[in-house]
DNA sequence: CAGGTAATTATGCAAGCGTATAATTTATGG
DNA sequence: CCATAAATTATACGCTTGCATAATTACCTG
């Protein structure tokens, strides 16, 4: 993720005798800027190096802006999060929603959820930090959960739509307890993909994951047909 | 977790008139009360409360004397990180070692993995805290790997002998890939059990966890006999 | 093209941070 | 019982932090 120069190269900022010192922008602008901005600072510094400076200098705008958009820190860490979260669910699902039959849908799901650019050592660290924000802001343990049920419910319908396109009708309470399941398998490789990229060979987790999803469900998810 | 007061009741610290104004003790004590301190702050305000002064006091001792212990604050919460891994590395095999097949001691494992108090909000928060660290300390990276390691290689162990009961033998490779896929279904369900534990009936999590590491493996690990 | 308004910068403050160092106090051993 | 070393406290420094507030500046509207 670059950072945009908002200035035309014979214009740069703060030069003396240059025409603009600063540049207004739209509020939306703004506000995904420095949204953008504490997201590549988390990452690639940890919570602890995303200050209030920093984040004003990585946007190209002084620390005074932030107080303007944000009324708090924690309210842009808050929107940064939610930014965060619905990119990644974005992310896991878009090569999903297209088409294909249920079981292939599912299998992408899977696939996407354990493979870059979903599993990342800079995504986990981000998911981490904000993790620790959680417990101690009513807030971000709204989003935190909305978030979960939201992944969680897709992957549901998704599971019962290949169940049945098998031949397999269950009930809510199995349905329920199959995606908390699958949903825990994918979160876990995802987690330790990202954290511990040496420990698996190159193109081992959607393997493991395709193979464990499917033993859960009881479908063979892996090359071929159904079962 | 309760921070022990070290002082006989009619001698209290700083008390003027009082005797001793501080008592010597052991290294070991210290460090392990200040590393104590540490995960209780890092566990009850985040890792942004955990302060030396924070710690210092909740450990009862003076600021200064943490760097007599720790030349940094880092040292020590890697000290502390270290602590904590170990602890839950511990406590979740503390009722599998003992005696009992392989089977019984895998389903015991599954169930202490997904169940308090191994299952806990101040646990999963913790080892996120943590986790902020481990992508820029190179120690607490190492302290990770080994970590996740240690407990995957004890896992892969206890599954292996319990697919021996069962008759069946199964190479390297393949004991490798069933240790990740439910080494992370345990970790899935640890995680969101810990950080959204409202998302989940009493006693649900346990059975999901039996049912899904089961199907990973072919064997049925709930109530009975084997197969 | 003037004037108002909102965006942006500039400046500063008070508190908290980790760390350093010197001064005390306790315990130990001859 | 005193000397010595180690544990502990006391104090302070320099820096960073988030937040506030006033001074500028750009843009829009008439």
């Amino acid at each position: 993720m670059q950072a945009y120069n908002l200035w035309p190269p014979t214009m740069e900022k703060h030069v003396t005798g240059g025409r603009r010192k600063f540049r207004r922008e739209g509020a939306d602008l703004r506000r995904s800027a420095l949204v953008r901005a504490t997201l590549d600072l988390i990452a690639e510094e940890g919570v602890r190096g995303a200050t209030v400076r920093a984040i004003a200098e990585r946007a190209e705008v002084t620390q005074g802006l932030i107080r303007h958009y944000f009324s708090t820190k924690e309210d842009l860490v808050l929107a940064a999060y939610l930014e965060h979260m619905a990119g990644l669910t974005e992310q896991t699902f878009a090569t999903v929603e297209r088409g294909g039959n249920a079981r292939t849908r599912l299998v992408a799901l899977v696939v996407a959820s354990v493979t870059p650019p979903v599993v990342d050592a800079a995504s986990v660290g981000l998911w981490a930090g904000f993790l620790n924000h959680v417990r101690q802001d009513e807030r971000m343990r709204e989003v935190h959960a909305r978030t979960y049920h939201e992944f969680r419910d897709r992957l549901e319908t998704l599971i019962v739509a290949a169940l049945e396109e098998a031949g397999r009708v269950i009930g809510t309470g199995q349905a329920r307890r199959l995606a908390i399941a699958c949903n825990a398998v994918i979160d876990g490789l995802w987690l330790e993909g990202g954290a511990l990229p040496e420990a698996f060979e190159a193109g081992e987790l959607p393997g493991i994951a395709l193979k464990s999803v499917g033993a859960i469900l009881g479908l063979n998810l892996e090359r071929g047909e159904q079962i």
